[in-house]
RNA sequence: GGCGGUGUAGCUCAGCUGGUUAGAGCGUCGGAAUCAUAAUCCGUAGGUCGGGGGUUCGAAUCCCUCCACCGCUACCA
């Protein structure tokens, strides 16, 4: 049977995430995590911090804190915005603190090494004395030989866009201490990947079926492929096996080498903390699992050619992606996102104003699909009060109320006659309706929560076509039916929303009377005449209250003023 | 420079392998209704589908080219 493992992009633990890294590679994944549990399918949903590389190492220095103190701050800041989503995952760790971590990777280094999918190579590298470290291109700089321009990056002048060799300046600066650095030699090691790619790789990328702004993406890269480097010289991060080292030492696993490792480590991680050590080969080494990867374009390289070749090339009979859903970029107001340039929204004071469910929604009917989008704060307003508060929240109140009001708080009986009169109405005559489930599994976001409004729709047509207002004072019995019809849908409605709004979706769920958790529920099939109500005719209501509440304007106008404010101040 | 993406009604976007009068939501305007969070429902608005060329009986949908915007180019989605 099959089963789905699905894993996030791991969060670099140097910095808070913003709307981006959510809707890019965390939202979606939940998302579609619920639905697939609320559809009865196995799945594990994976994740943790990415904690190791150099621009960690500098970033703790700049604060005077260990290494690891750093990465654990940052681990809880990025996790508890995910809590505040309601982003859950079934495992969360870290690259630095997963027990199984640094084995698992100086494993499939020394399989790899062993497999003879490794290369060494001896290079000038730069060399910081003052901080006693090889410096990284982008921490370099220097005047580009090209234009002249004083302050290039050692990988990319700014000014030229030339791309740069730092080896090349002849006055090369560290860009840390502001000392001299010196020219070094040292030896590293290269996974082949034009190797692995003739072996495997190419045949099987070739044969995937990659969404299409994945695919011919993925060819490209397969063609230009290089060794990569692997290894690192510095202190934070796996080292390298003692056991394949050939006498080099002081070198570490480079951290986009080790990462996507995380991702199995984790997963042992989880295993054993369910007393079944065991169990995650189930998940990587069962044709039956589908590996579902979400990540931001940024990370299609690693995900659709290095990690599947490293997967592959250790023998040990990994799975391979199955499905890469990968998002494009997510900006703020027409900019980018920049915590520098005061440019972001503070999810603590987000969260504090606003529902987590209302930014699940907009996020997901705004996410960047297939081309950049924006988080706008008045789409963000027009989402929660023409969607959800007027479309949906309203079909609610105005449904229980009336029961509330004239039917003692009962949803009242339906007679036969009456069921298939009202099926015929709200299923044929009353607009179309999808299932949303099918979009989420589809990879359809955006589609998705289009469905949820469309659905709701639907029932408010219903009750304008039938009238129960005034059809209660000639035919009650026939008003009550009109409303159980409602209610019924309502329900279909509470499920239909579990995976993108779960904590509503539950409040409904409870407001129709129901007990236990809506997101527990097994997933509705398309309402079919005759056979789609739960029957909760005599079922009492529970307590009705505003599902979503308005955003006034005066709110999201003081959001746009505070933000360009906040900019303002920082340049 | 290389590679990729996008350009469809005021706004945000759907339109798979080409086929009757190019669609939806929001917004606008008019009307109906009054159960409801002044919510809902109905109708309306006429965009040369970025420009040009080509293939075809027929293209928003395929090919070429040009323009514009964006991204990636491999350690922060």
């Amino acid at each position: 049977m099959v089963r789905y493992l699905v894993t996030s992009a791991l969060p670099y633990a140097n910095g808070p995430i913003h709307f981006g890294h959510v809707v890019g590679a965390y939202l979606p994944a939940d998302v579609y995590v619920r639905t697939l549990r609320m559809h009865g399918e196995e799945v594990l949903y994976v994740c943790g911090a990415d904690e190791h590389g150099v621009a960690i190492t500098i970033g703790a220095e700049r604060e005077n804190r260990p290494y690891a103190e750093y990465v654990a701050h940052w681990r809880g800041v990025i996790k508890s915005t995910f809590d505040r989503l309601g982003i859950r995952f079934d495992v969360w760790s870290g690259t630095s603190i997963s027990p199984n971590h640094a084995e698992l990777s100086q494993d499939f280094f020394r399989r790899l090494d062993i497999g003879g999918y490794l290369l060494q190579r001896e290079e000038e590298q730069l060399y910081c004395t003052t901080d006693a470290r090889f410096l990284a291109d982008r921490y370099i700089a220097g005047t580009c030989p090209n234009c002249g321009y004083p302050e290039a990056r050692g990988d990319e002048c700014p000014r030229c866009a030339k791309w740069l060799n730092p080896l090349d300046f002849a006055d090369p600066r560290c860009k840390v201490c502001g000392s001299t650095p010196e020219k070094r030699k040292t030896r590293h090691w290269y996974l082949d990947l034009p190797k692995l790619r003739d072996e495997k790789l190419g045949e099987w990328a070739a044969a995937h079926e990659w969404k299409p702004n994945v695919a011919t993406f993925v060819a490209n890269q397969l063609k230009e492929v290089e060794p990569r480097p692997i290894t690192r010289d510095m202190h934070w991060g796996v080292p390298v096996p003692e056991d394949r080292a050939r006498g080099e030492s002081g070198k570490v696993l480079y951290v986009w080498f080790d990462a996507p490792i995380g991702y199995v480590s984790f997963t042992r991680d989880w295993a054993e903390a369910h007393g079944a050590p065991d169990d995650w080969q189930k998940w990587w080494r069962s044709p039956d699992t589908r590996l579902v990867h979400f990540i931001g374009k940024d990370n299609i390289p690693f995900h659709c050619v290095v990690f599947p070749s490293m997967l592959w090339g250790v023998k040990q009979d990994y799975v391979l992606p199955w499905q890469v859903p990968a998002n494009e970029f997510y900006n703020l107001e027409g900019r980018k996102f920049s915590t520098s340039q005061g440019w972001y929204v503070d999810l603590d004071e987000f969260f504090a104003r606003y529902d987590a469910d209302t930014a699940r929604f907009y996020l997901l009917s705004s996410s960047p699909e297939t081309k950049d989008s924006d988080f706008n704060w008045k789409d963000f307003q027009s989402a929660n009060n023409v969607l959800l508060a007027d479309t949906i929240g309203n079909l609610a109140s105005r449904v229980l109320k009336f029961l509330e009001k004239y039917y003692e708080g009962k949803i009242p009986a339906v007679s036969a006659e009456h069921a298939a009169e009202f099926d015929r109405i709200l299923l044929t005559e009353c607009g179309a309706f999808a299932d949303p489930g099918a979009a989420l599994l589809d990879f359809r976001f955006r589609r998705g929560t289009e469905d949820l409004a469309s659905n709701a729709r639907v029932a408010n047509v219903f009750v304008d076509r039938v009238a129960p207002w005034s059809l209660r004072k000639t035919d009650p019995e026939r008003a009550g039916a009109a409303l159980a019809t409602c209610c019924e849908w309502l329900a279909l409605l509470a499920q239909w929303m579990a995976p993108i709004l779960p904590g509503k979706a539950q409040r409904l769920w409870t407001m129709l009377g129901n007990l236990g958790e809506v997101g527990e529920q097994r997933w509705p099939q398309l309402p079919v005449a005759g056979a789609w109500r739960r029957n909760l005719s005599g079922q009492r209501i529970g307590q009705v209250d505003v599902l979503f509440p308005k955003i006034e304007d005066a709110v999201i106008a003081a959001e746009i003023d505070a933000l360009h404010k906040r900019a303002a101040a920082t340049s």
